[in-house]
DNA sequence: CTACGGATGCCCT
DNA sequence: GGGCATCCGTAGA
């Protein structure tokens, strides 16, 4: 039952290579479905993989699988939006300045250490640890993979009767959406090590090359000023409709 | 499509 | 006490 209503949501909505074969039942089926893509695909990312500099790891997420284990279930997503945030000299990072607190302890942990933080009184935020002191890459959007229903479920939160049914777009298209939908909170998550974890961690899919990768500035930091709030440090998948904020004047350099 | 107000509570000063 | 790396519903073009 929760398969078939999940192939009909891929059916609906086939426009990633990623869904070529919609494998969504194992990862044994992952793997095989996605052979043609890339040799590594569905493996585990491992540190190494996360020893960069957050501009260079933002872009290199794109079209990973982010992998959350809820109630036994394995939900996955791909990433296709990042932003950097680049640490001390960044006007709009949490350790702006060197700034060290309790909160966010985590941006100074090993890269791959799992960044999550609570944000308006009822939302959370994820980010990777990356290279460099204090510097980490914020997740903003996911094109869901498997877990359709789970997602979907999580994401009931503040929402009624009345509430219009969400799209199957609108489950992660957002940093505080996503983190509903995979059951991502402080608690569960925050500080934990992506590269070891059995909760949740990062999986290889496809590669994304330079041409599909749109640059963009942040979103929801215009308190920074503008010349920190306009620099380009958010990147997403060109043509993606999973993308939360997308910039039509950065895209309008693109063709199809 | 954009604009805006309200929700809601943690964290830092 | 004020700010916040957000989301949602409504209003109007």
């Amino acid at each position: 039952m929760r398969i078939e209503k999940n192939l009909r949501y891929i059916m609906d909505d086939n426009v990633s290579p990623y869904f070529s074969n919609a494998g969504l039942v194992s990862n044994t089926d992952m793997n095989q479905s996605c052979s043609n893509e890339a040799p590594s695909c569905g493996k585990r990312l491992e540190k190494s993989f996360f020893d960069k500099k957050s501009t260079t790891l933002a872009k290199e997420l794109l079209g990973q699988i982010l992998v959350r284990k809820v109630d036994g279930s394995l939900l996955r997503g791909m990433i296709v939006e990042t932003e950097s945030y680049l640490g001390e000299n960044d006007v709009a990072s949490h350790s702006y300045n060197g700034k060290r607190t309790p909160r966010n302890e985590p941006m100074y942990m090993a890269p791959g250490t799992l960044y999550v933080y609570s944000i308006y009184g009822m939302y959370y935020c994820l980010n990777i640890s990356s290279q460099g002191e204090g510097s980490c890459v914020l997740i903003r959007s996911l094109e869901p993979i498997e877990g359709i229903d789970e997602m979907i479920a999580g994401r009931s939160f503040k929402r009624t009767s009345k509430s219009r049914p969400l799209k199957e777009h609108e489950l992660c298209n957002g940093p505080s959406k996503l983190c509903l939908a995979l059951n991502i909170t402080k608690d569960l998550c925050n500080k934990v090590d992506a590269t070891t974890s059995d909760e949740i961690w990062l999986e290889s899919g496809r590669s994304v090359p330079e041409s599909d990768i749109v640059t963009a500035k942040r979103i929801g930091i215009e308190s920074a000023g503008h010349e920190w709030a306009n620099k380009p440090l958010r990147y997403y998948i060109f043509k993606n409709k999973h993308v939360s904020v997308k910039d039509k004047k950065a895209e309008a350099s693109y063709c199809n």
